[in-house]
DNA sequence: TGCGATTATATCGCGCACGATTTATTTATT
DNA sequence: AATAAATAAATCGTGCGCGATATAATCGCA
């Protein structure tokens, strides 16, 4: 492989994810949620009470990162947190209305985020393939 | 677009972010560095003596991020800040002897991380375009 | 049954990343 | 020349993200 195109894949990834952070930071600003928490969030719209195992596994984030993260969700009351009636050495994340409420929102950002993006359809497939199987390779 | 593709080129682009993160950090940690100081040091190799401000406009990060950043890079003895004698408003970062040093680990950690991201180098340079048109795009 | 190993979550300290604000300096206007 | 506006860094408070560590519950196996 080329020596300075290969040198900044890392800054390419890392400045494109700060980029779309920044997108999405004033719609969520709206809603009260911060970035992280949103991607949280739809986790548990596509499947509700799962545990905070669950979450890292799919978000890939440690307990340490999640669980203030889900702390603070609770405290703006978008989620209740209770634990396993058979293991108690888990904790299950539950929406409440207010949480299921959100989600009304969740097509409006979709579609700020996909026109602001500036990717055809195709380009948008083939990016998120290429994210994957980056991601996929690297977690070997 | 479709929908559930659609919503997820946020998560995409995070997690992917996470995990190149996380293959750099074993390597950076070995040279006492962190991923964004690594970054830094990378823009002063290619030109030392740089203000804030253009390191800031390059990376695409506020002074309030950078400031500390590069205070503790000064703390640990890669680089030096000065003043400029025209304009004091402005602070230039220049490398030491040490932190022009580290810059013969780069092949090194460059040789790692292509290897690690599985990617043929036809996809690389895909992956990268896809990157930064849409960085671009979103920087409107 | 007992007890060491494993598992799930939580806690702590550090380093980003940001917006809002502050301070110091330079430039523009009158 | 005086002062207003703009600019460059720095400071402050909040929320990730992690590794190391702690705590508690469950499991495995003799």
């Amino acid at each position: 492989m080329s020596d300075p195109l290969n040198e900044m894949i890392c800054f390419d990834v890392y400045a494109a994810n700060l980029a779309v952070g920044r997108l999405y930071k004033p719609l969520l600003d709206e809603l009260g949620l911060t970035y992280p928490q949103y991607l949280a969030l739809m986790i548990l719209w596509e499947k509700d009470g799962r545990a905070i195992g669950e979450i890292s596994g799919i978000l890939g984030l440690e307990s340490s990162t999640l669980t203030p993260l889900i702390k603070r969700m609770e405290a703006t009351g978008l989620v209740t947190r209770r634990r396993d009636d058979k293991d108690e050495r888990r904790v299950h994340v539950f929406l409440t209305d207010a949480g299921r409420k959100i989600e009304t929102e969740r097509l409006r950002l979709t579609q700020c985020v996909a026109d602001a993006t500036g990717l055809s359809f195709d380009e948008f497939v083939q990016l998120q393939g290429l994210l994957r199987k980056m991601r996929k390779a690297i977690q070997k």
